[in-house]
DNA sequence: GCGACAG
DNA sequence: ATCTTGTCGC
């Protein structure tokens, strides 16, 4: 029998540690300007299968896909699903995804908060942090915070998504702002936007609405989500280089 | 004790 | 996230 990868029970205790001990580093200010080449980051896994994921290297002036690269992680090995601990179990993945590129990001958007997150760390911030790269997170649902007023139904409308204490965040008319709720398609479920690291508040939620999006996710996110699944369904390895 | 809970 | 049938609309 091989020795699994992380304690089983999982540590969590160990990795609530790792987590306030990195918070201290997150920087919450840039303005994303610098950014040519960004890699969008999504995940495929099934009951008792492998975690599959795909990075997408996206060219922001040019508006498409150079590059996606894959990686796995054998069933026995991923670690299981905790609310507040995502990063422990898709962030490896993640960066053996981002080694398949034949170049690299200088920053990620990832799907899963950012510093949206009970202890300020989510699954963006974690990983801009560990790789020293400017960071936005994009969830589909929430995780920590309240709408700080009601949505508006049009696209491109957005409140504040804050907290009465947070780790991280900019001061918010109720205590602290750690995101963003907004509605990037009319009448759609809204997303939940956060800083990750090295990127303002402002600078995050603008990231998102500057990138094209034909449905309610970014594209770079849609087409990341698009090749997890195909990856997984087909078996794809290594990265794919488009013309 | 009870409800909430990224993917 | 995945599972899973039909249904609505371009």
């Amino acid at each position: 029998m091989n020795t699994p990868p992380f304690p089983t029970p999982p540590d969590l205790a160990a990795a609530r540690a790792l987590q306030e001990e990195l918070v201290a580093r997150v920087e919450l200010a840039g303005d994303w300007s610098g950014v040519r080449r960004l890699a969008a980051l999504d995940a495929s896994i099934r009951r008792g299968g492998a975690l599959v994921a795909a990075a997408v290297l996206w060219d922001v002036a040019a508006g498409r896909a150079l590059e996606v690269g894959f990686a796995r992680v054998p069933p026995e090995a991923v670690f299981p699903y905790v609310p507040g601990y995502l990063s422990f179990r898709e962030a490896p993945v993640y960066l053996a995804a981002l080694e398949a590129l034949g170049r690299a990001p200088d920053a990620l958007l990832v799907d899963g908060q950012g510093i949206a997150h009970p202890r300020g760390l989510g699954i963006a911030t974690h990983l801009g942090v560990h790789t020293r790269l400017p960071s936005v997170g994009v969830a589909k649902s929430r995780l920590f915070g309240e709408p700080a007023g009601p949505l508006e139904e049009d696209a491109g409308a957005a409140v504040p998504l804050c907290a009465a204490s947070a780790a991280l965040g900019v001061p918010c008319p109720k205590g602290v702002q750690v995101g963003w709720v907004a509605r990037t398609r009319a009448r759609v479920k809204p997303l939940y936007v956060s800083p990750g690291h090295r990127v303002g508040m402002r600078a995050a939620l603008e990231v998102v609405l500057a990138l094209p999006r034909p449905t309610k996710l970014p594209e770079p996110l849609r087409q990341a989500h698009l090749w997890a699944g195909r990856a997984h369904r087909e078996g794809l390895e290594g990265r794919l280089v488009f013309g």
